[in-house]
RNA sequence: GCGGCUGUAGCUCAGCAGGUUAGAGUGCCAGGUUGUGGCCCUGGAGGCCGUGGGUUCAAGUCCCAUCAGCCGCCCCA
């Protein structure tokens, strides 16, 4: 878990507000670009949502909530995937109108119970979109496309996507069959790991990292060889509209992702900038979940994206955002106790006309209160003196610039910055 | 869940084989300019040395535990 601060961190300089809220424009312009309408779920749930949605066998749900139980003795567990909750919450609220699609974002932390490591916590961020109703390849496209899109707005070119197709539940048994019947002879040549996977979840075989188990199943049957022909032609179909979409992607024989509820299309986008922990986002179709968690049979795509790692990804390349310029325009200076009065009244005056104003409340010196405009990068000091005020003005002084300091009756002041703004739209 | 490393001022780090008042850079505050920023100079404030136990005449320094972070595995975002 981290802070996210005002002012960058020296060392991890992505832990900053002002980034975070840059990502998060992006992805909603990104995302209102292709119809997608944000859906904000509570950060608990009944665990039992993720263990029938997830899987029993997974990683997530075996070892890796955030459980607990609540007053009424209810079993909760912090969020810990993206796709269920929204999904529960599209059935609850009646959001499936018959025949046509929905499509949602959202931006939500998730918990899960592991050892923190650099791109690994236990509270995260993701940023992601559910597009439910809609069975056709196109709609994987366009899931991936926004991906894609949200990506490269952020600035992140140096990603590999990667694809492939994980079946269903009418082609996977007979692949699932063949690769046991495959790895059963070579169970001896795997890694501990891989033979507790043999036993609970085979398909998890094929993405070890374990060169000896890489080498064990060489030669190992491949999924999409097996896939049924609709599964076969959906893929077909993905790849090219990918191809349509300039797109590009590398197969992945090996790309099995750790939920049990992906269907046919799975991908994944890694960064050669991170470490162990490369993947800044993947998704995949889950044509059973919905009908799974009580709904009618419905279709959906998704994917969800990484935060942290984006922004990890972002420092190491050392990319520019677009951040909010969040430097006052006006920093009003009094010079004693007699004008201070004033000075407030005057910030509050500026506020109101939509010009960012500050003022010192420590009662400080002239000079420490020029130097705390300087600091903040405020565009204008004005200095109500006494001098001034006796003549019903201020002075005013660019500190954005070298230009003389001026002096300006009180009245016209607030026409006078905002005839000056900086980066004036003429 | 497994293995390894780290934890000293707000921040980035020094601190030699345990030995007097724990340092630097930067940031912060003030003065040099009796009402004026940026640069420069001078001074100042700021540290239960992650936490709890232990060894020792003496612990920031050694040992144990614990928490947090980092690296790898696992897994994922």
């Amino acid at each position: 878990m981290h802070d996210v601060l005002p002012v960058p961190p020296s060392v991890d300089a992505w832990l900053h507000t002002p980034r975070w809220r840059a990502l998060e424009r992006i992805f909603r312009d990104v995302c209102r670009l292709h119809g997608y309408r944000e859906i904000r779920t509570p950060v608990m749930e009944s665990t039992d949502l993720f263990a029938r949605s997830v899987g029993a066998g997974t990683d997530i749900v075996s070892k890796e909530m955030f459980t607990f139980t609540d007053r009424g003795e209810r079993s909760m567990t912090l969020r810990a995937e993206g796709t269920a909750p929204v999904v529960r919450a599209f059935l609850e609220n009646g959001l499936a109108s018959g025949g046509s699609m929905t499509k949602l974002y959202y931006i939500a932390t998730i918990y899960r119970y592991e050892h923190g490591q650099r791109g690994r916590y236990r509270e995260h961020q993701q940023t992601g979109i559910e597009a439910l109703g809609g069975a056709s390849p196109a709609v994987d496209a366009e899931v991936i496309a926004l991906a894609v899109a949200f990506l490269t707005r952020l600035g992140i070119a140096d990603v590999a996507l990667r694809l492939n197709s994980v079946g269903c539940p009418t082609c996977r048994p007979g692949y699932l069959a063949a690769l046991l019947a495959f790895a059963e002879k070579r169970l001896g040549l795997m890694s501990r790991d891989n033979r507790r996977r043999f036993e609970e979840n085979p398909l998890r075989m094929l993405d070890s990292k374990d060169p000896d188990d890489h080498a064990a199943l060489e030669g190992a049957p491949v999924l999409r060889s097996y896939l049924c022909a609709e599964c076969g032609d959906h893929f077909t179909e993905l790849r090219a509209h990918l191809d349509d979409l300039g797109i590009a992607y590398e197969l992945d024989d090996r790309l099995v992702r750790g939920l049990d509820y992906y269907t046919r299309t799975a991908f994944e986008f890694v960064s050669p900038q991170l470490g162990a922990q490369d993947v800044i986002g993947g998704g995949g179709r889950y044509d059973g979940l919905i009908e799974q968690c009580g709904g009618p049979p419905t279709p959906g795509v998704g994917f969800g994206i990484g935060t942290e790692r984006c922004l990890m990804v972002l420092d190491r390349l050392e990319a520019s955002m677009m951040l909010e310029d969040e430097r006052p325009i006006a920093y009003v200076i009094s010079p004693g106790a007699a004008t201070s009065r004033r000075a407030v009244a005057m910030v509050a005056e500026l506020r109101r006309a939509g010009i960012s104003a500050e003022t010192d409340y420590l009662g400080r010196s002239i000079k420490a209160q020029m130097r705390t405009a300087n600091k903040l990068g405020a565009q204008w000091a004005v200095i109500l003196g006494e001098v001034e005020l006796a003549r019903n003005a201020a002075a005013v002084k660019n500190l954005r610039n070298s230009d003389e300091q001026r002096e300006i009756p009180i009245s016209g002041l607030v026409s006078f910055i905002l005839d000056h703004l900086h980066n004036r739209v003429e």
